[in-house]
DNA sequence: CCTACCGATCGGTAGG
DNA sequence: CCTACCGATCGGTAGG
């Protein structure tokens, strides 16, 4: 009885323990930066003591690894940016991710700072930075490339160029409105970035 | 004679070790962020014990305001952009700046790390950056404006959406391009996108 | 400007 | 998972 309690309590215990800790290093990573943030303030939030955050996730390392990897796998949106054909609805789905990151401050948070600290080589997420804008940067490449194709971009736009524009506009405008929401309208500006490139709106 | 001598050298020394720790310090904030550097290293590429260098700013948080002074007094750029009237020229400005800061990465970096943690509300340097960007914002508007008075923004451009979008494009190119320079042609980038808003090229 | 020090905090380990 | 601990490092102070 109790050992076949204690077993499968166990595993979920330690799978929900495992979320809670990743939430934590989430918001903290995010108030913070991964050098700024300690496994005692993440261990804190998440209701047990930074030897006990020790025990599921070895380093501190590992535990960032950990949020980044988690991030790529739960989120939903990057396989559905994979499965989309190029094209105009490619990027209205970049827009619905902005619309999305718009109401959720904290992820937009976690990734400003952790891009910004991982732009030094030795940082524990710069492999995984510089994976990250390629991909984005060669998802919006080719939406552009296919619309150039179709005659659907203003004469004398470089799809090249405008899809590194676009992924580095989504990051400047998320750097300035975390730093004053009240002055940047992302989503609009986002919009009629890409209005401004097509020969017609998206929408 | 004695005194004479150390009073003046005194002064000049004291202005010279002033340069020094400065300098010290933009290059490890570049390299840590602010939150990530200590006093204890910048003290050591100046030359002094940390406890030295509190002589001379006497706290962390002061040396940062100093820092961030300091740009704004030396960077002579700043005051042209003032002095300059709206228009084509100003954009010239900034494309100039850009062509300056890819040939000075430190510069670059100091900004993004900065601007990244900036964000916190309780920074010692959020103030700072809300006040840069929105002049920054303010000159890029006055220019996009004084454009479209005259009609050479192409039908449909919104002044205010471009000049929040070229300062946000410009820092966005910044964290990429510091992240895997040899993808991004942050120089090329910038024309490009300012060529494409107006009814003819920029130069 | 330095030596010497303080209390606080850090990531990680030992040993259960 | 915890208690207890380690060595290292932090910003800042005292006192010269």
């Amino acid at each position: 009885m109790m050992g076949a309690v204690s077993a499968t309590g166990g595993y979920l215990k330690g799978r929900l323990r495992r979320q809670d800790i990743l939430g934590a290093a989430i918001e903290v990573y995010a108030e913070a930066g991964y050098h700024g943030s300690s496994l005692r303030e993440i261990a804190k939030r998440a209701g047990i003591t930074h030897a006990g955050l020790i025990y599921y996730f070895p380093t501190k390392e590992a535990l960032l690894a950990a949020v980044l990897e988690h991030r790529d796998t739960q989120d939903a949106d990057r396989e559905r940016f994979a499965t989309t054909p190029p094209g105009r609805e490619v990027l209205r789905r970049f827009i619905t991710l902005a619309e999305h990151n718009v109401r959720n401050p904290g992820v937009v948070d976690l990734y400003a700072r952790l891009a910004a600290e991982a732009v030094a080589a030795d940082h524990p997420a710069h492999e995984y930075f510089q994976r990250h804008y390629r991909t984005a940067r060669d998802i919006a490449l080719k939406s552009f490339q296919a619309l150039a194709d179709r005659g659907e971009l203003r004469d004398g736009v470089d799809p090249n160029a405008t899809a590194v524009a676009f992924i580095a506009l989504m990051d400047g405008l998320q750097v300035q409105w975390l730093t004053a929401a009240e002055d940047v309208d992302l989503v609009g500006i986002l919009k009629s970035f890409v209005d401004n490139v097509l020969t017609s709106p998206l929408d």
